[in-house]
DNA sequence: TTAATTATACCAACTAGTCTGTTTATTTTT
DNA sequence: AAAAATAAACAGACTAGTTGGTATAATTAA
């Protein structure tokens, strides 16, 4: 055995999604990515084996991080699982909380990045992205259904695309809160879905 | 004097624009350019003192017709100035009929194609795109005030957010509508702002 | 020691931009 | 009206620098 390299990577990736998400994908040099993150090129391509691979590990670690984060979301919420309406409500507060923290603009989502440059990357790497927000869809949508079926709808709604719009808002408010360098844009967006469901729901007991 | 060259300049800034929110504009070399326009070197920077001056024009063009629409939208629905909430309704009924209308994915915002490789333009570019994004604000807000003055609102909310609300939910339905491959997410996505506002703003008449 | 990791020199393809010269339509002069 | 002059519009070879990627040598830790 030989020393770790994982530091290096971890500093590659973690300098790379910084990058990419200042420059695009394109726009980001690797010799810009060996300059932050110290390294040579050597090391680079020790890694990865070419800039696309980078790609597509940038995607993989992104999405992984943030259906993680998905996951935590249900499961800190699973105590409500018992009153749906307040569930979701809790479920969405939770990512008000989240954003609300931020003292700059969110520095952007890789779903967005990458959608703004699609010719970039191969069809794994997209097919990744929409596999990623239709695991987003159907979170919502389920704990849509179980609300559905406690709490009438105070008018007709499609829930697949109001299951949408929680991503929706989360990548629009990302690029209107980089473009007016307004951190709180963010939160405030959410809280907005938040109170649509709030009056698409209305209390029972 | 000599021969026109606007229909030259324009073939250059639409194959532009289309190739960008592609590509990205990083991702889009001048050669590329030339090629879908059909034109040489020559003609390019006869016409663009740099790509950096195309980037400026793109997004002079791209705001200027944005905006324009703008004020068409609120110039059609100003006869039911009488009755704010409607108008405000109408108004965005309009743009869920433009969206409909769609049969392939919005290609995309500039301003959130900017967006996500900032570093690329200059702070007059990233005015540009500021300015036309608190214009939006300012038309909404100013509808919202109107109807806010007849109806209540049934639960407080904040004015300058949910006038944002409209522009935040059209850039993050493109990129979902694209990520996904489906054009009909952004109609669906202004529907739900619609039943939003008109929860918000319950009828008085 | 030896496999894992990093450094450096290098390459061919591509990049934005320049330069000189040509074409084309209009204007001026005869 | 026809020839000559003018200037805008365009063509395409060329340059200096950058790109992603490779080859190979030198270090490093187990």
């Amino acid at each position: 055995m030989a020393r770790d390299g994982k530091p290096t990577r971890d500093k590659i990736l973690a300098e790379s999604k910084t990058l990419v998400l200042e420059n695009g994908f394109a726009g980001t040099s690797v010799d810009q990515i060996l300059e932050r993150s110290q390294i040579t090129k050597g090391a680079f391509f020790y890694h990865f084996k070419s800039k696309a691979d980078l790609a597509r590990t940038l995607m993989d670690v992104f999405s992984a991080e943030d259906l993680a984060d998905l996951n935590d979301a249900l499961k800190e919420t699973a105590s409500l699982i018992g009153d749906p309406r307040q569930r979701l409500l809790q479920f969405v507060q939770r990512y008000v909380d989240m954003m609300a923290a931020l003292e700059a603009p969110y520095p952007g989502c890789l779903y967005g990045s990458y959608s703004y440059e699609p010719s970039q990357f191969s069809d794994e790497i997209k097919e990744k992205i929409s596999t990623a927000i239709l695991t987003w869809r159907k979170a919502l949508e389920e704990m849509l259904d179980e609300t559905i079926k406690t709490h009438g709808m105070k008018m007709p709604a499609d829930k697949k695309s109001l299951a949408d719009q929680f991503v929706v808002i989360l990548e629009g408010a990302f690029i209107i809160s980089k473009a007016l360098n307004d951190p709180k844009i963010t939160a405030e967006q959410l809280k907005h879905f938040k109170n649509y469901l709030e009056l698409l729901f209305e209390k029972k007991d």
